[in-house]
DNA sequence: TCCACAATTGATACTTACTATCAATAATTA
DNA sequence: TAATTATTGATAGTAAGTATCAATTGTGGA
C-alpha cells in the first residue's frame, strides 16, 4: 500500500513528475497548504498570500489536485473545501458542525462499486463519497 | 396526462405538505422539470420560463430539493445538475459524456454506511455518493 | 554563466450559480 | 371583503472560479 504525497518536497516531487515548473508561488502555495493540515478553502490560501495572484493560487490547487496532492471537495450545500491527501484511495467524512475533515478508507467502498459494475450499463470511471458527521467533539460539546 | 412514478402533482402535493402556496410559478417550475424529465441546471428551466423570475426558480428548486421531488448531484468538476427522484433512497450515476443522469439502487452501499459506524467517531448524520461513467450509448457511439 | 524560449504569473474582466433586499403582488383566513 | 401573510421579481451582491494577454521567470543548452 503506498501512500500519497504528504510532505512538501513530496507535492512538489509530484509536480515536477507531471514536468512541471517549480516556481516560487508555487512553493508558496504548498507550503501554507502544509502550515494548516487540514481543510482549507481557495481563498483560505489566497488570503494567506497576499503576494501571489488569486489566479495563480486557482491555478495551482487545479494542478495539486491533479496531482492527487489534495483532494476538493463538498460540503452538504455544495461548497467546496480542499483537503490533503495522506492515503491513496479514500474518501472524506466531513463534520457539518464544526468542518473537520478525515479521511477514511472503506473496502466495502470498493465492493459497492464491484457491484454496480453488474448493476450499471457502460463503464465506471470515477465515483464521489463523502460522510457528512457530528464529529465526537461537536456531540460532546453542549449546545453545539 | 401521464401516470408517471414522479407527477407534477406529487411534486404539487408535497409543497403543500410542507405547508407552501401552490402559485402559478411554482407550477410552471415543476411542469417545466416534468417536460425534460431527465437532468436539468438551474438556469435551463429559468431560460425555458422567462416569465418567472430567475429568483423564484432558484427558490423553487431548493424547495423541491427540500421536499425531495428533486436530487441536487455535482458533475466531476463540481458543476451542480438537478435531477427528478423516482426512487425513494438512491444515488446517481452521470456519464461523464453526454451527462445523462440515472438513479440506482444499491442496498451495498447502506452496508458501506454501517460499516463505517463503526469505523468512524461520531454520528453520522447524511452522505453523498455519485458514480461517474460512460453510458452504453457513448462507449458505442464512434468517436466519442 | 548566460541566453533563448517556453512556461508561468498577475491584473483585470468575465462567468456561473446563486443569495439578499425589499417594495409590489398574490394567496389564504377571518 | 378586508386583513394578513407568503411569494415574487428586479436589482445588486457574493463565492468560486476562468479567460485573456502582456510581462516575467525557470530551465535546458551553448
Amino acid at each position: 500500500m503506498t501512500t500519497a504525497p504528504s510532505s512538501q518536497l513530496d507535492a512538489i516531487i509530484a509536480l515536477e513528475d507531471a514536468g512541471l515548473r517549480i516556481t516560487g508561488q508555487r512553493r508558496q502555495v504548498v507550503a501554507a497548504i502544509e502550515r494548516r493540515d487540514g481543510g482549507f478553502t481557495a481563498e483560505d490560501i489566497a488570503m494567506e498570500l497576499p503576494g501571489v495572484g488569486r489566479a495563480t493560487v486557482y491555478r495551482t490547487l487545479k494542478l495539486l489536485v491533479t496531482a492527487d496532492v489534495i483532494c476538493k471537495l463538498a460540503l452538504p450545500d455544495g461548497s467546496p473545501m480542499y483537503s490533503p491527501s495522506r492515503v491513496e484511495h479514500h474518501h472524506h467524512s466531513v463534520c457539518t458542525t464544526c468542518g473537520a475533515i478525515e479521511e477514511f478508507r472503506d473496502t466495502t467502498v470498493e465492493r459497492v462499486l464491484r457491484s454496480l459494475t453488474r448493476e450499471i450499463e457502460g463503464e465506471i470511471v470515477g465515483h464521489r463519497m463523502e460522510v457528512f458527521i457530528r464529529c465526537q467533539t461537536c456531540l460532546e460539546s453542549p449546545g453545539a
